[in-house]
DNA sequence: CGATGCTTTGAACTTGCTCAACCCTTGTGG
DNA sequence: CCACAAGGGTTGAGCAAGTTCAAAGCATCG
């Protein structure tokens, strides 16, 4: 009862990566213990923000890079009269305001979508894994926005949350968070227009086509597909990832 | 008539950042006479690309890092039953393929918008300006896309249409090809569809409407905004920047 | 028990799409 | 020099996708 995530306490034996975000982490090039151990460390100081909260404001100084360690956060616009963007999602394992030079401002608002868990990411001087690996998360998460964009300007809203959700499921399985195509997904149908460039009424009759259909389903914080090799096949959903021996750029 | 960049004949003399390329990059942080040197060597090894052709092609490997001297280019992602959306327009002094890894794979596929002129982009190595104006161009690069995903996900056709607009003139006029108000404009209303995730049909009633609104004079590969400052504040608009001692992240 | 936050429903409406044609300019070959 | 093809740009009419507003349903929680 002492775990700090105890979605993961059922986990048969501690393996390594058994942290989703460090798993994530991991998973995107070798990593040394040291690098790995540097990561336990940090996520030991770990702090909570509640669902709406915000970790970043746009163009407000920033006192570090964030690691999420559980639960989902967004980075979002808004606009002067409420129109909100949510334009990316972030998810365990996933940096917050990385960048290679000295940053004293926040490009964009940060907000919690879920009760987050969130420790400072640790500085990767001296242990050059760490350094490639955050460069491998920052070259993914540009891949994500250009999905976004892709998703947003050319595909209709059905094809929108497919392609959103196979992203996340992608994502989530990486962390280990998918089991049996089944996930724990928090956002509502209101974050989901936000993301989606959507109303939410629409979000709603798109979902329940998508039920109807017989593609997903959707409800009490679970998202579970069906097929999810079929649906990718039929949106032409893409998966972003680490090609051979580096980043892609 | 030997000078690589016609355009620019005129100017009066040969002021330091007169090629826009290097006007861009040299804008974004002070840069060595040495990297500018650099800069200045490689842009004579330039090569030229005519409209429709592809410099990079996604999951293909990639030479280098390019540097585009003049002419408009597109970061494209081609679905499979043709629909296509551009997922940033590339400028002079933008960069291609850039990143901090070993990168053996494009990201995306660029391609020509209008005939471009381009050149590699000199290895940073033992130039330490040369790589923090590197990192802060790709800063800004990010901090298009966000743009974009808020434009295409919250903006109207006519938002949309002017919110592309004061970006690209905030960008040209970095590299001087702004004047009163009014740039070389090469996109075909084909092009601004597919950037702007709407048809050519709705794209020509858009453009019509803001010319009757006296917004925008657009033809002939030219563009002019008129008031471009209350066009800013109608949309909302912001300007992409690098903000007090370093890059944005 | 009422309040709150999320989901669902209906009906009218608007924005943007489709299809199809036509126009205009430019360049090319007979 | 004219004909014609090709690549934009423009127009119209009908349609589909997504929005708006407003209300009701349905959980959970104090």
């Amino acid at each position: 009862m002492t775990a700090p995530f105890p979605v993961y306490q059922h986990s048969p034996r501690p393996v390594r990566g058994r942290v989703p975000a460090i798993r994530r982490l991991a998973s995107l090039g070798p990593i040394s213990s040291e690098a790995e151990r540097a990561l336990m460390r940090a996520a030991t100081a770990s702090r909570a923000l509640a669902a709406p909260r915000e970790l970043t404001r746009e163009g407000r100084p920033v006192s570090g890079t964030f690691l999420i360690l559980a639960g989902w956060a967004a980075r979002v616009r808004l606009l002067e009269d409420g129109r909100r963007q949510i334009m990316s999602v972030l998810l365990p394992g996933d940096l917050i305001g990385h960048c290679h030079q000295p940053r004293p401002m926040a490009v964009s608002t940060v907000v919690a979508l879920s009760e987050i868990s969130y420790c400072a990411a640790p500085q990767p001087i001296g242990l050059p894994d760490l350094d490639r690996v955050y460069a491998i998360s920052h070259a993914l998460e540009e891949a994500h926005l250009l999905a976004h964009i892709t998703r947003l300007g050319r595909l209709s809203a059905g094809e929108r949350m497919l392609d959103l959700f196979l992203e996340l499921r992608d994502r989530l399985s990486i962390c280990g968070l998918v089991e049996e195509g089944s996930m724990a997904f928090p956002l509502t149908q209101e974050m989901l227009a936000d993301a989606m460039g959507l109303t939410p009424v629409h979000v709603n009759r798109t979902l329940q086509l998508l039920r109807r259909h017989g593609d997903i389903a959707l409800g009490n914080g679970r998202l579970t597909l069906f097929a999810p090799e079929a649906l990718a096949l039929r949106v032409g959903h893409r998966v972003a990832q680490v090609t051979g021996h580096g980043a892609e750029c």
